[in-house]
RNA sequence: GCCGGGAUAGCUCAGCUGGUAGAGCAGCGCAUUCGUAAUGCGCGGGUCGGAGGUUCGAGUCCUCUUCCCGGCACCA
């Protein structure tokens, strides 16, 4: 006699058990049609699941986060369908949901072609609009294991040997094709109306690149076609603000073959490149930092001490010289400012020692993982080194994480995550200092008043750290700062400081970076913004042009004089049409156009117009200067329009 | 590093089954002096990523290689 808790409160009772299916067509045929799956006491089940005791129950459909979840799983199981008709040799193996939609690993001989792709497509839509029954049935695992075997599924049967005892081995079934599964699933294929596939690419079997390698299908499945259609847009304006199409459009920087993995700045790149450090340099000093600069190239007898070598040296450039040593191009600048730190005797007097270097790193990394800017070899660090006793460990962290906050507003970004990452397997350092250096970045964020979420495994190999994580205009997630602990390293590498008994101590160092790379900050910014940097980061801030040759003289006047007082302006002089000076300009992101002819000449105007086409009327070049230092002053908080 | 795809003019791209390279934009020249996203006409420009090979003949076919792209793995 089970009794039904609907959302709403009210109670349905049976007196036999029912299916959830049966209860939703009992509120309502439309229900019942647009019913996935369902809520039953909190659990997610099929729409034939059999409630059979009292129980609270929420039906589950394409309005639901849980409902588009249970689409795209489907929709990876029609793919997995799809390719066994077309391919019946290929062997199944995962089809998990992701972000935006799904993939389905397959061993098959031959890696699959786009021309494949578009079959399976078109097979997946003939098996939906086919409507088939999404069937569920329990196996007990043995059984199971020999099933899967018996139809050479020796991937399924390899997973279902590695599910825990406890779990139940449930299959669901369509047409005549079968897959281990937990499910949910939607009750037939007909449900599935809005799917695409989106790329192929090989994949290690569970993700370990000791194993064989998959072929696996991406693809992504929405409720209806119109939203596909606006993922697909997004899609493309993901694209659009590419900044390795931006770099090139607005002449930033190149990359060539002879140097993969570094970056050729440009005169334009290299102006907001040094904005950036311009501003963190503002910003570190006034924090208490000083800057350092230590050697690119040390022997490598440092690295060994530092432990770098060993557990990265196969990502490290060495050198080939006359003296037949062996120095290390940096990969990191830590070692560099401890040999700063360590040289003359430090008081516990003068901790904090807060030592900060633009220092550009090179690290051999692997050719699959290099990526426009976001991912190179020869990069810029806004590399930070704090030296302290264990008692400042919390206050200093503190006083780093709101400057990283505080930071991150100035450059409009509101939405940061933070995610703390503990001890990894491979690291150096007893756990006694693992368990304190832990527990003292644990009180810092708490103290801070900062959320975060566990990355478990994910430490430095020297110790915890805190990721700081953006969110960019369009969604994407970001890691640029980190905060790590380190009580292994200064004792490493011998450094140490007085203390008030005249005892020597090792100092604790806490490793910080904001920018991160400031190449892929760099990107960061360009994507967010789709190259419409802000004025105070804009390689050319606003450009002087002329309607005719008479103004030329009044143009380059106006120009120098706003050059003279520090703003990046330029003059166009050309023999060309205002609207095609205006059109070029646009293009470039220049954020101010400043146009004068005649009637401004012989006003002492400017008439203004911004790179979104808005016209800002006329002024005097004084009050343009004004607005736009307020504009610059405020880092755009205050813009020249408002 | 692994799997797949790609590389043709400064940029974006075309070039069927092998028969000595083409467009648009950009550049340069000339004309035009023009009011807020493209003025017109003309001209120049490529050892087709690199090295080998097959062929009478290779941008096109084969092998190797470099780099880039999409994933995977990696990311101090």
């Amino acid at each position: 006699m089970p009794v039904v808790t609907l959302p709403d409160g009210s109670q349905r009772r049976f007196d036999h058990p029912v299916t959830v299916d049966e209860v939703a067509g009992g509120i309502g045929a439309g229900l019942r049609k647009a019913a996935l799956a369902a809520r039953v006491n909190g659990k997610l089940v099929d729409t034939s699941y059999l409630i059979a005791e009292d129980a609270s129950l929420a039906i589950v459909t394409d309005r639901d986060s849980d409902g588009l979840e249970v689409i795209r799983h489907s929709t990876a199981h029609l793919l997995a369908q799809a390719v066994k008709e077309l391919f019946p040799e290929a062997q199944v193996t995962i089809g998990p949901v992701i972000e935006d939609g799904f993939y389905y690993d397959f061993a098959y001989q031959r890696p699959f072609t786009p021309e494949d792709l578009a079959a399976i497509e078109a097979k997946m839509t003939e098996l939906a609009q086919a409507d088939e029954k999404v069937t569920r049935r329990v196996m007990a695992r043995d059984e199971a294991v020999q099933f899967f075997r018996g139809l050479g599924e020796i991937y399924k049967a390899e997973i279902i040997a590695s599910i825990p005892d406890k779990e139940e081995i449930s299959l669901y079934g369509q047409g005549n094709w079968v897959d281990l599964c937990r499910g949910p699933h939607v009750p037939s294929t007909g449900k599935l109306k809005a799917f695409k596939l989106t790329k192929v690419a090989g994949a290690y079997w569970r993700g370990d690149s000791r194993n064989e390698m998959l072929q696996r299908i991406y693809g992504t499945a929405w409720p209806d076609k119109k939203q596909l259609d606006q993922y697909l847009h997004r899609l493309e304006e993901a694209e659009r603000r590419d900044h390795r199409r931006i770099g090139k459009d607005l002449d930033l920087f190149h990359v060539q073959e002879e140097a993969p993995g570094a970056v050729f700045w440009h005169p334009r790149g290299w102006t907001v490149f040094q904005s950036l450090i311009g501003y963190m340099r503002e910003r570190q000093n006034a924090a208490g930092y000083q800057e350092v600069s230590a050697p690119e190239l040390m022997d490598v007898s440092l690295w060994q001490q530092s432990g770098h070598l060993e557990k990265f040296g196969e990502s490290m450039f060495l050198t080939h010289t006359p003296d037949k040593r062996v120095y290390a191009i940096k990969p990191m600048n830590c070692p560099g400012h401890v040999q700063i730190f360590k040289h003359g005797l430090r008081s516990y007097r003068e901790l904090p020692v807060r030592l900060a270097e633009f220092g550009k790193v090179h690290r051999y990394e692997p050719s699959g993982a290099l990526h426009g800017l976001m991912r190179v070899r020869a990069f810029t660090q806004d590399d930070g080194h704090v030296f302290i006793t264990e008692d400042q460990i919390t206050s200093e962290s503190v006083a780093i994480t709101k400057l990283i906050l505080d930071i991150y507003r100035d450059f409009g970004f509101e939405d940061v995550r933070i995610k703390y990452a503990d001890r990894p397997p491979n690291r150096v350092g007893s756990d006694d200092i693992w368990d304190r250096a832990e527990a003292a970045l644990k009180a810092a964020s708490s103290a801070a008043g900062i959320e975060y979420t566990l990355n478990k495994g994910e430490g430095a190999f020297y110790g915890p750290k805190l990721e700081f994580v953006l969110r960019d205009a369009i969604g994407r997630d970001w890691q640029c700062g980190t905060l790590q602990v380190d009580l292994n390293l200064p004792g490493r590498l011998g450094a140490y400081y007085i203390d008030e008994h005249s005892t020597r101590r090792t100092p604790v160092m806490l490793h910080r970076a904001i920018f991160g790379s400031l190449e892929r900050f760099f990107a960061i910014l360009l994507e967010h913004h789709a190259g419409k940097l802000p004025a105070w980061l804009s390689p050319v801030q606003a450009v002087v042009l002329s309607i005719t040759d008479r103004q030329d003289e009044y143009v380059r006047r106006v120009t120098e004089t706003l050059k003279n007082q520090g703003f990046r302006v330029e003059s166009d002089l050309r023999n060309e049409k205002v609207g095609f000076k205006i059109r070029e300009h646009t293009l470039r992101r220049v954020p101010y156009l400043l146009v004068a002819g005649d009637k401004e000449v012989a006003a002492n105007l400017l008439s203004v117009r911004t790179r979104s086409g808005k016209d800002l009327g006329t002024m005097v070049p004084e009050t343009f200067a004004e607005r736009l230092r307020v504009e610059l002053g405020s880092r755009g908080r205050q813009v020249l329009e408002g």
